[in-house]
DNA sequence: TATGAATGAGAATTCATTCAT
DNA sequence: CATGAATGAATTCTCATTCAT
């Protein structure tokens, strides 16, 4: 009986998750230049000065998109990974989380992340939400290494978590390319490649997940 | 001392590089919507109808600037690896030659490519180079596999090489973010990571480049 | 003395008349190609993206334009002449208040209709027009043979409708350009050509309006 | 051996009519404004600033066309019709004469003639070529009725005239929009109308052409 | 004579954004 | 709270027209 409660007057909240909503989908089709305020607030269903009065401005109400899909990103990771297991265990569940997150919000999340680059105006957003994901990966490896009681210059470990997020980045849009595709055997393979190496996958080596 | 020749009536093909120089340099700066064509023609030091009457529409141009630096870019590669080496050497050629190329080209092609991701109407243009890219490393392995006997499916192949792909664009973008980063060295590092994965990097071990 | 509340804010259909208003008479002064849209909008007090929002593109505004004119002027004719009156009468009364209608409208109408000619985007649209009244005239003349029980060839009516239109339309333009001119004597002539023709007329013959 | 003497260094009269008959061609299929004079340029297969140079300005380059098909258009009709025919048989041999100059040249003068209407800058042209008409028309109506001793108001010949006239473009459209019909059979069907008028026509009468 | 190179000027169209109701 | 009405400001693209060679 209350699901959609006829239409109008709805608190401020939910207005706001109704234009995001609208505004993400929107975003994601046409692009952010593409995309036009009058066509957002038509799909959100409500009239453009509302959705000035509530979100701001074209690029405030981007950013507010950037932010509600890198959080709930971030939160589908976060739990995936407990920091006393194996670092290849944990690295393998962060890949799982990510590809299912992404096989999960498609045209959503992938492709608002692909909008968001290049857009200069969002280089700051974007950069920090990458920055956030090489700094959970960096963290990962510099944990695994202090166990191991060996170290590696910052800036190493920088840049090859940069790497990392990059092909993860990358095959999350070859993901959201083949709408077919198996997220999990992404993963896999992902896994494969960031944990072996091409050397080894060259030489018949393997990396198969443990059974959960 | 007059190559040159004072400032007009210059044959096309002359104008043609001016207009295309001009245009990398601002669509890297302000990035394809921001760009307009009067500034691309100010820039060229020419009216915009002649950049009209040579290179077309701004879409046009614009994949006409793809067009210039992907050829650039893929003859840089080309002749960087023989067939005949092993595997690993042949990878990490390529990969030197590749960031040799953005390095020099910093705010050329790296940024370009940039660019072209998100904007829908490049997005065949930029597939196309990219395939061109993976199917070269994809090549890579196969011939090493083949000369060791075994095989893949022919998809895992494609999946590696589009991770491989995507993490050297990934540290091509921190490279040209970093102006004062050694192109060999970021090389070197991509080659770490791909060549023999996370795994054994934390365990210590690591790959150096032989004398060439 | 407040049928136009100021100036601002009026309802859409009300900014809609202003707009044709001002399109016509800009149309019909320069003629649809040396008409801008900036002129357009300014004569109607309003500014350009209103006139693109209402009533859309050029083409589509001129469109706009000479339906409405049409509508007017087969309102004008249509109650003129009621079917079972003698076939001269009803061809009279049509004349008269075809040139009626054009006398009020001199540069409404007559000269809209003459930008309509010839520019290719509109044949259809005129076509159109002319056609229903060529039907109409068409129709008059099939309804007065049948009452005397003979008939013509289809074909043959259209083409003579056609040449009664034509010399319509001719006179009509000869109107538009006199000021000064009389409607009504202006049908009488038109009358006497069309239905005595050259032949008697040049015999002295005339035809003369039966007191209304 | 001399048709078409090696395309280069022609004398200027033959170039000139080289471009006039491009430029009627591109005149008459895209219409005054939506030709370009790149086309016309290319279509004779010459360069622009020749154009300019012998043809000089756009207007002028039509103003031309108008001229020489126009001038074309007289002499087919000029010899048709001695003074001392009757009137009835100068009539039909001038339509006979103008219906068969429109059929051989279709999509020259009648599309030529549609373009030039609704443009003003060739308001004056075209009001020039339609008074020679009228006056010809108007001519032949006043020499028949001193024939006969009587005499008609100079202003109701004109009318007349420019109804004649209005009625014979009209279907010289018509003729030109349908490439199947037989211009002469068009001639016939005008002199119809015009001769006998839609009275007599609905009472049966018919006029026709005596054997030549 | 003949032309490739070059441009000034203008036109349509679109959008983010804001009043006034 | 909500919206229809309204606009300033760009931007792409086209064309007739003219130099300089």
């Amino acid at each position: 009986m209350s699901t959609v409660p006829a239409f109008k007057r709805l608190p401020r909240a939910v207005r706001e998750q109704q234009m995001l909503d609208a505004a993400v989908k929107v975003f994601s089709r046409r692009g952010f230049h593409a995309s036009s305020m009058d066509e957002i607030a038509e799909d959100a269903g409500i009239s453009k000065p509302m959705v000035y009065a509530y979100l701001g401005t074209k690029e405030e109400l981007f950013v507010a998109c950037l932010h509600r899909e890198g959080t709930r990103m971030m939160q589908a990771i976060a739990g995936a990974a407990a920091p006393d297991l194996p670092a290849d265990v944990r690295l393998w569940r962060g890949l799982r989380a990510f590809f299912g997150f992404v096989g999960a919000h498609r045209d959503g999340w992938a492709v608002l992340y692909r909008q968001a680059r290049g857009e200069q105006p969002f280089a700051g957003e974007l950069a920090t939400m990458r920055t956030r994901l090489v700094e959970v990966v960096a963290g990962m490896l510099d944990h695994a290494l202090r166990a191991e009681g060996r170290e590696i210059a910052a800036i190493d470990l920088e840049v090859v978590a940069y790497a990392l997020v990059g092909a993860t980045e990358s095959l999350a849009d070859w993901l959201a390319d083949h709408p077919e595709a198996d997220p999990e055997k992404t993963a896999t393979r992902m896994m494969n490649v960031a944990w072996l190496g091409a050397g080894q996958l060259l030489h018949g080596v393997t990396w198969r997940p443990a059974a959960d």
